[in-house]
This record gives structure tokens, C-alpha cells and sequence, in this order.
DNA sequence: CGCAGGGTTCAATTATTTTTGAACAACAAT
DNA sequence: ATTGTTGTTCAAAAATAATTGAACCCTGCG
């Protein structure tokens, strides 16, 4: 059974092995399973899909798919584009997996990054109201450590943008 | 209020907030929050502690102290180490996050993507069955990016375990 | 041996996250 | 204005994940 534009209703057994694919990769980065099956339908199409298509092959509700393309959005993973020239949306995913990578980098670990770092300068000043010197400076060893390596990391993250960007 | 061997039965202000920071550091690699409490007492503590000092100090149960060490140590970020020789054991954390990340590269990382370049191998095997040879080709391309994509993936890891070895 | 920690395991409980679905807003067509 | 279609929001329900605590296994010691 096929609906009215031609969509097979169920997904296809190469198209299930690409959403499982999927979901197993956002599961990585910490997202709902929704998201890796929303992206794979829209990776594994030819053809951009609205997000009742995306419901119907899915069997997932309209408010899971709406949450779900919203964060897709938001990473640039999936975008917009004129089809039909209907007052429907359609969607295809952006290919390139760097958008969802980079996508999560700059949402995800980059704010986690930089409110790590405010917490260790505001550490810092809490150094000095340790009377014993010795503790002191362990102390200060152990933040200045944690410092220097999340510099580091900040260095990193865009470098691995750089390179994951196919 | 002290234990028999001097430390407090609660964490210290500077304590709390690197458990704090480890806290927000291990929830970004989606492990369980009281994980990230034991590391950040050992990161926080100039002398090895035992499990039942974990527990004194965090408030949470010997199994949860158990199973969070048990991890802690698969990845390396935390060592058995020899202290007063009682029969205890005593714990102290690696303090190059290197093992804590390098752990979760190989722990998590490692093998999800391993299974995932399975799962396109599989996945190229299907295309013979697919009998309209655009679609085909559009299946093709697809696959073959995501097998580049993961390849590259691969080679970035052990760069960046690397790089992030402080 | 029998007991007293120290430590692990795992089923049950609790907390957190995800999904649902009903209510609602926007807007085009009639 | 009314209706039907598209899409969002959010409280409630369902699904998952983390934590507890009691039962259990060691091992050293009297």
C-alpha cells in the first residue's frame, strides 16, 4: 500500500538498516532514538519528506517528530527546502555529517566546556582561604591541571570539526 | 565531626565543586552522575581512599560506590593502590584525564563504530537486490559517504586520544 | 570453626528522559 | 465565518537508566 505521492507506507529493509544506523550514532551523542530515526528516513530518501511522512513511515507520534526535526534543525543537520509547491515543509537531510557532528559540537560540548571552565576560575579564587600550605598547593596543582587540559580541548574542537567536515 | 583516619565526613566547599565540575565532565560522556562524584572525591583528595570512604563521604550506597569503581577502573582513570597495609583496598584517581577519556574512546567510542562499519558492510551486500539502478546508485553513494565518513572517524581517535594525553 | 569486616551482585525502587496525544495556533481554501 | 490541514506545545504516560539495600561471597583472625 503506498500513499498518495508514492512513499512506500513501511520503511524498506535497506532503509531500517540505515535508520538503525542512525540511531545507534545519535545514541552516542546522547539523543533520543526519535532523532537517529527521523534523520536516517530523511538520509535513506531521495526525496525531501514532510514531517507526516516521516510520522507514517515511523509510526511515531506527531509531537516526537516535530521535537525531534526542531533539534535536527537546530544541529543544521536536516534543512528546509521547497518541493510541491504545497503549504506543507519539506525535509532532507544535510549529507555531509559534519552539520550533525559540528552541529553537536558547537550545542552540546562547547557550552558543557565553557561553563566547566567558569567553574574552575571561580575554583581558583577560592584557593586562597586554605590556610595549610601544603593543601594549598595541591589543590592548586590539581585545578591548574584541570585548566591546561581543557584549554587543550577547546584547541581540539574545531580542529576535529575541521577534519570530521567530509 | 571526623572519621578514625582524619578525613571529613563531608566534603569541603573547594571539594564539592570539583565533584561539582566532574560531575557536569562525565554527564557529557553520558555516564551516571555518581561517577562523577567518586572521581571528582579521589581528583579532590590528596591521599587514596577506600570504598567505604566514598560512601561516608558522597552519602550513597556501597553499591552504587561499587559499581561506579568498577567502571572508574575498566577505564583507567582510577588505580588500586597500596596504602596502610589493612586489607581495605584504597583507591586514588589517575590525575591525566587522559585515562578518562582514552577509556571512553576505547570503552564506548571504539566498538560503536566498529559495529556501525558492520553494520555498512551488511548494508553494501543488500544493493544487488535493489532492482531500479538510480535508486540503486542513490543507495550507493550514500553508503559508500557514510563508509568514508567512519573510516576518517577511526583515524581521528587515536589522534585525539593523543593529543588530549595531558 | 564461626565471626567480622570488606566487597560484589542483582532485583526492586526511584529518578530521569522520552514519547504521546490532546489542545491549540496559524492559515489557506471554500 | 467555517472547515480542513499543518505544525507546535506541554502535561501526563511510558520507557530507560541509576540507585538502593539486602543477600551473598570472600578472607583473615581469634
Amino acid at each position: 500500500m503506498n500513499t498518495k505521492d508514492g512513499l512506500p507506507a513501511s520503511i524498506s529493509a535497506i532503509d531500517e538498516r540505515l535508520v538503525s544506523f542512525f540511531i545507534d550514532g545519535v545514541r552516542m551523542l546522547g539523543m533520543p532514538k526519535s532523532v537517529g530515526e527521523i534523520f536516517g528516513v530523511l538520509y535513506a530518501s531521495p526525496k525531501p519528506l514532510t514531517m507526516l511522512d516521516l510520522v507514517n513511515r515511523l509510526g511515531i507520534s506527531k509531537g516526537s517528530a516535530s521535537q525531534g526535526l526542531k533539534m535536527l534543525r537546530t544541529l543544521g543537520a536536516v534543512r528546509e527546502v521547497n518541493y510541491h509547491d504545497d503549504r506543507k515543509t519539506y525535509f532532507e537531510a544535510d549529507v555531509e555529517l559534519k552539520k550533525l557532528v559540528g552541529g553537536f559540537i558547537r550545542e552540546e560540548i562547547r557550552p558543557h566546556l565553557q561553563s566547566g571552565q567558569k567553574k574552575l576560575k571561580a575554583l581558583e579564587k577560592e584557593l586562597p582561604k586554605i590556610n595549610d600550605p601544603d593543601l594549598r598547593e595541591f589543590y592548586e596543582e590539581r585545578i591548574k591541571r584541570l585548566e591546561r587540559w581543557s584549554g587543550k580541548a577547546n584547541l581540539v574542537l574545531p580542529l576535529l570539526q575541521k577534519f570530521l567536515g567530509e
